[in-house]
DNA sequence: ACCTGAACACCGTTCAAGT
DNA sequence: ACCTGAACACCGTTCAAGT
């Protein structure tokens, strides 16, 4: 019995949808959003731009594949919990840290409604909403309103570090700015925001996106 | 007495920063968020690249100081509400409002974190936060979550027209058609999924984004 | 079937030169 | 001080031509 007829691909050798992906995440995760270009790509792979659009349709089919591959991930190791509310919040948690680790993720994922990572994560959190005994009326409004905080946080915060990075300067240092302009701003037209620019650096930006979870879960135990 | 010393400003004629913001706007309005470059604006304006550099920083400068003026009008007519949690829906609607009309103010505001349009969003739902009655401990991640969701929406519903107007269709057939990829799935993996697929096309957007509002609202009430 | 790589049609931004 | 517009350094995507 001779071994299996696929003679060329030695390791790594022979393009693939699946090492063009895998190249991409490289790209992304060491240079950022604005790391990933067909030119970086075929060059990373030795090829040419055209071979890679013969495995990916364009740039935003890469992107979803991309941010599929790492979304699966983080879904398949974040399951546990007792009790549906506990886990929506170890899934809320587990895409939290793995966007905080990886903000392309956050802004690819704002750029892709009802594209299969996005299908993922709401699947996972409609489940736990059936779950709860949430009204089927009521299951998509909920699911929805969970899915769009969890969305919006990441793209915020997807948003800071592309911003800081461009600046070249850490994150740390960008939201030190940021309370400082908040600070300097007219406090009777923005008395609010002056009076919360001194949190501003101090707080615990997973701590505040869990309170928001808690909140809406707290919202639907209400219902 | 003489007039006004600034003669050669006939009306609408000598380029002004207010003039470039203006006719921003009108491009982002008509042609969307891809609308909006310099070799446009600076044929509309009837100038060169560098004259617009002369007035705005770069694009960013530009998208936030378009939205900026969009969203500032938008709080001004919004005030209406007897209840701070009366007025921190009106605001949360008028704005969900407006991101429908000009689906580029989302992904804008989604790319700003921080910036003086998404400041004056959460200026005024902080206050109905600090109204309502929620403790000083408690404030700004009330006011954040609120902020996240009407984000996170916002930048979803841009994502979905964005992508519609790409592929040169409308709104409701782009859900159709996400409806209809929907309900191929496969329905062991996606149970809840599949069986929302059939809602997506019909469902009311603006009543689902108001749900989650009040989601969050309950939620603060029970805290 | 798969890959090459030059070419096309764009971008945002800069900058010497003008007034 | 303000404007001109060519030039620079990029993009994503296509496509004739190769194997």
């Amino acid at each position: 019995m001779p071994t299996k007829p696929k003679p060329s691909a030695r390791r790594g050798e022979s393009l693939s949808r699946e090492r063009i992906i895998e190249a991409s995440i490289e790209l992304l995760d060491s240079l950022g959003e604005a790391g990933l270009t067909f030119r970086a790509l075929s060059e990373r792979l030795a090829t040419g731009a055209g071979a890679i659009y013969w495995h990916v349709a364009d740039k935003g089919d890469l992107l979803v594949a991309a941010s599929d591959s790492v979304v699966a991930a983080v879904l398949e190791a974040g399951v546990a919990g007792k009790t549906p509310e506990a886990r929506i919040r170890a899934v809320a948690l587990g895409l939290f840290d793995e966007i905080d680790r990886r903000p392309w993720i956050g802004s690819a994922l704002a750029r892709a409604p009802g594209q299969l990572p996005v299908v993922r994560i709401m699947e996972r959190l409609g489940q736990q909403v059936v779950a709860m005994g949430v009204p089927p009326k009521s299951q998509w409004a909920t699911t929805n309103a969970l899915l769009s905080y969890i969305l919006g946080v990441g793209g915020q915060n997807a948003a800071n570090t592309a911003f800081a990075t461009t600046r070249d300067i850490d994150r740390q240092a960008f939201l030190g700015e940021m309370a400082q302009a908040w600070a300097g701003l007219d406090a009777q037209a923005f008395p609010f925001t002056v009076s919360v620019a001194a949190q501003l650096p101090l707080h615990d930006d997973r701590a505040d996106f869990l309170a928001g979870i808690n909140l809406l879960l707290s919202g639907v135990r209400g219902q």
